[in-house]
DNA sequence: TAAAAATTCAGGGTATACCCTGAGGAGAGA
DNA sequence: TCTCTCCTCAGGGTATACCCTGAATTTTTA
């Protein structure tokens, strides 16, 4: 039984290049290349493949958002990052949206193959570099005292929105709700993140995980 | 349909060569060729080929300032590089003037026909030396900037300042310019990262790891 | 069931962000 | 030399965010 994926890189160099360190791998079928999120995205229900090799840097989609988007589309597809970005939110970020995995770009065909045949048995695979670093953050962060504020429904909603870059006007359309009311929930949301603006507000919530 | 081709190059044999090669190919027409730029300048509106293959070195103008010189009146024209140089800068030089793709001249008539479909449909050709060259290039220098928005030196500090939720004000004061340079600063970096506000500029800005 | 928390909203204010046009000077590069 | 980008700043305006106090209603929880 041959592996079928696919891979979408905007650099022809790279997909050609993967396309050839694969080429004398009979039980990797590479069924399909796209160079960008839009042609992913159409082309993908077609190629079925069971792997997609899934570069972050893309011209038209971030690749955080590709991955959480076919994920929900096509749950049974596995993912696996190749980037050159080595920064952990990077990673984490890729992993928190269902990626099966993540590789440099530096990888070597050995790597790759093992990387993939890992990532098919449903497992996670990544990069010793990687997994080093994703360690180091991850012991650096449990001395830290993180408290994650709790935030009621309707200030998770306002928070959403101001994520959005919404204004104040087009948040309480959107929530049905008055002007006040919700310059009373940035208030609280600002108080309770410990943010001196809704800049602040972004920065707190996407440091705690509230926001993706 | 067939493809317009015109070929620029100052050996009569390499001339011959190509269009013998492509003698026995319907789907492709050499439509005219030249032998310097001068020539290539004036006669290129007439034949309108689809795609120039343009060596580098000639007699009169660099192959280089040439294929800059042709987009910029024809920005339809495809150009591919036809050339016995190896060297990277030669490579970059010529994508970087927007060239369409790069082969040396020791090219076979199957790839020549493959790089010229690839180039018609908008894609980049580069010959597999060629790539595996930019490849190490590019690993050796991991620099992922092709969606990141380039910022200058004085966007960057007021991203940063502004990241540590200051006002305008207190940005103006912490690098001692005007209030106004500091909204003009903050207009840029909106347009540039395509923000509707100051949240919208931080959210980008970590997602482009501009930041932290 | 009483207390606590959450949601809603108002009046009234100042500070700030956002948005346009326009423009001079400095420096790099062709 | 000319062009281009960057940095600088101005006038003048509107929209929005920020901040206070205060309070009624509903929902959750102890």
């Amino acid at each position: 039984m041959t592996t079928k994926i696919a891979i979408t890189d905007d650099h022809v160099l790279v997909l050609n290049g993967i396309k050839a360190m694969l080429a004398n791998t009979p039980e990797i079928d590479v069924v399909g290349t796209y160079d960008n999120g839009q042609q992913t995205l159409k082309k993908i229900n077609l190629d079925k493949p069971d792997i997609l090799l899934l570069d972050i840097n893309l011209p038209d989609i971030n690749g955080i958002e590709l991955c959480k988007t076919l994920l929900k589309q096509y749950p049974e597809l596995k993912i696996l990052a190749l980037t050159n970005f080595e920064e952990i939110s990077f990673v984490k970020r890729m992993l928190s949206n269902g990626a099966s995995g993540y590789l440099l770009k530096n990888t070597q065909k050995t790597e790759l193959i093992e990387a993939l045949k890992t990532v098919l048995e449903g497992r996670q695979y990544l990069q010793d570099k990687i997994e080093k670093k994703l360690m180091n953050y991850a012991l650096g962060r449990q001395n830290s005292e993180t408290f994650i504020p709790k935030l009621t429904r309707r200030e998770k909603e306002v928070l959403e929105a101001i994520s959005e870059e919404l204004t104040t006007q087009e948040i309480s359309k959107k929530l049905f709700v008055s002007i006040k009311t919700v310059e009373t929930h940035r208030m609280n949301l600002m108080s309770k993140l410990g943010a001196k603006n809704s800049v602040g507000i972004i920065k707190k919530a996407i440091d705690c995980g509230l926001l993706d």
